[in-house]
DNA sequence: ACTTGCGGGACCTCCCGTTCGT
DNA sequence: ACGAACGGGAGGTCCCGCAAGT
């Protein structure tokens, strides 16, 4: 059970690092330290083992808090995946899988981890436009896309450039630009869009996840005492 | 000579299909119909031959005509790129190289690709800049870097979904969202944003290139009758 | 316990149909239905499966009941065979291992299978002979040999042609060329070599068992109740 | 081109002492002495190396010399075989791969070389029936595939014993059991079934030919004088 | 007596990128 | 410019233990 998730990791990391094609099933081996025979018992080929790691992606990566401002979440997704990308070797392997999938007709539908970005993005952007916070021209579908394809280029440059260490500068330059197009005035002035706002919130979340789990305890605690 | 031709064209087409790892030099063999003696007199390896592909984008994509405003001719390269994507296996194939290269150690420097597509739009957003066609704000390098990233990502996106076709849309759709952020208003209406700008401009381009060589040829007759 | 019978034969069945070599321990585990540990339990290797199969053979198929004629035995048992391969997979099975196994110097000994065989019917024969049933020159030792020998290639030809099921014939049409070259005359007139002959001796026998099962059972109940 | 009849002969004594399943590619390698690449380039696969042997066995094995007697052609053709069998590897290979492939839907149409065999035999046994060789009841198509079976069988029997070392005892000793249900007496007397009649057939042909090679040189030489 | 979960290596086949003679 | 040959792994998966539970 654990050595499953070992080899999800190493595997994950090994795509991120070289992608999929370039990777061997004994670099994970390597990475992992386990034998082959362990990964056959868990994932009984590479492309298998690919989608084990795209599926892992969702779970990874969590979501941003509530806030107040519907676009303030979206530029918070944006910016905790930005922020995990250097430091997660999961979502990295994820991300590069999405961005670099051989495309040979026989192969996994490419399509299928960019809508799901793309999905989320979309449903941050109506329920912004239900608040009335984007102004009226735009179109929340071909903006979730935008934005997804503009992620997953400047992404790949970042990595290429400084192996992701600035992509959460890069992002937030995005949403910089980005954003004077798309929300009204009086939120785009209330919009946090600094580069360390993904490890913030980030923090932010854990210790309210902390914090709940120690009130579940005492909770639990004080049920048992009664 | 031609052969090299044949042969590059092959490659670049197969890696843009494929990409590179997964490319097998059978499949270039089979594709440009030469035997593999004749391929390894002209490219001594794999990694070479997708070198030579890199370097002969350049020189595939033609560069924008003049135009009164710079951020047009910005536009008009971003655009004629979109529009050669998906008809030119060359540029397809160099593009896709660019994207995603191993980023093994060993392997060239996945930088330059992109840093030649940077600063050609540096260069011109430094133009447009001393014509005060930008808001004072904009920093030229960061975006510069920016619009190439997001090129860069939606160009893959789009190739996964509809195999480039929808890419001058797409890319159409970026300027229209980015430029707001960028271009004074006065420019910003005079801009020309369609998708169909890409092939206008090659189809305008070609033109007076014909038209500059009937011009040449009559000069040249001219001068020989004299 | 009952376990080990469905083992043994789900593992004759596999060898039977695609030999020894070809066969895997994954393919027996699927068509017994018992898991690795189970047959781990009952037998520790492939060789030694194998061998069980070869061992149950001899109790697998049924003598022949006594007859006047002692080549009429010796018919019998053939006939019997050729009538059993078709439908016993535990039969079918280990004549398969005798006439396929590897070969290789640290298997096995192949020729005890066919020893087995060749001692059976070279019993009858001597039989045979000590009752003048055999014309003076026949040795044997030979022929005992020689009909061991084309039933194994005749059952391996009927079932590349038609998964055993030809093979009553094909084994009737042996002993209907061979016999005169052994039988005497007034034997050879008196024997039955009917195709069917074999699921005749076999429900005969099953006749004859079922009638004692029922007599020692009359006699118990009397002796019960005496 | 030599290597490539240097790999077939070593793929058929491989096939041949240990069978198809069991040999390995690297045995194949081993035994011809040639490098993995070097067999990928002329077989594909160890399919098409297995039949390759097969195909070539028709052309390694001599067809018997012309004779006044149909059935002693027969024999002749028999008894070649049996004489070829321990010597020829290649041979050897191909009875191997005859009688034990592996059965497997998916492989290859095993009743293939078995018709091949059969036809031969047919059409010897018709020819002597159209001179009166043959008893009138006998029917040539069951007698053929017959002999073709036992043959297969006795030559598995012979290997496991002696490798095939008394192969032609054992095939001699076939015929002479099985001639006497088949030729008419006058024919019977006649046919020459000793054990070493493979091998004088053989040298006998070989003779033949040296010397009609020298004639036809002798007549060039003639002609080239002229 | 039998099951499940997991782990361990040992190959095997395939085929790839490459270098020779020619 | 070509066919032949070359090694070196790649991915796959097989056969098999060992543990802990029924």
């Amino acid at each position: 059970m654990r050595t499953r998730a070992t080899i999800l990791r190493a595997a994950a990391s090994v795509f991120g690092d070289i992608g999929y094609e370039a990777a061997t099933i004994s670099d994970i081996l390597r990475e992992a330290g386990v034998t082959k025979g362990a990964l056959y018992f868990h994932f009984s080929s590479k492309l298998e083992l690919a989608q084990a790691v795209l599926d892992a992606q969702v779970s990874a990566v969590s979501n941003p808090a509530d806030e107040p401002l519907m676009l303030q979440q979206a530029v918070d997704q944006g910016m905790l995946l930005a922020s995990s990308l250097p430091v997660d070797p999961l979502v990295r392997g994820s991300v590069r899988l999405t961005v670099e999938w051989s495309g040979r007709e026989d192969g996994p539908d490419r399509r299928v981890p960019y809508l799901r970005w793309a999905r989320l993005t979309r449903d941050f952007l109506a329920a912004a436009r239900e608040r009335g916070e984007l102004l009226p021209h735009v179109d929340i579908d071909q903006t979730a896309e935008l934005m997804v394809g503009c992620f997953a280029g400047i992404q790949g440059m970042s990595q290429a450039f400084t192996s992701h260490k600035d992509l959460p500068e890069r992002i937030a330059f995005l949403y910089h630009t980005v954003m004077p197009a798309i929300a009204v005035p009086a939120v785009l002035v209330r919009l946090d869009i600094a580069p360390d706002r993904g490890s913030r919130v980030r923090a932010m979340a854990e210790a309210t996840e902390s914090a709940e789990r120690a009130e579940a305890a005492q909770t639990a605690q004080a049920a048992e005492t009664a």
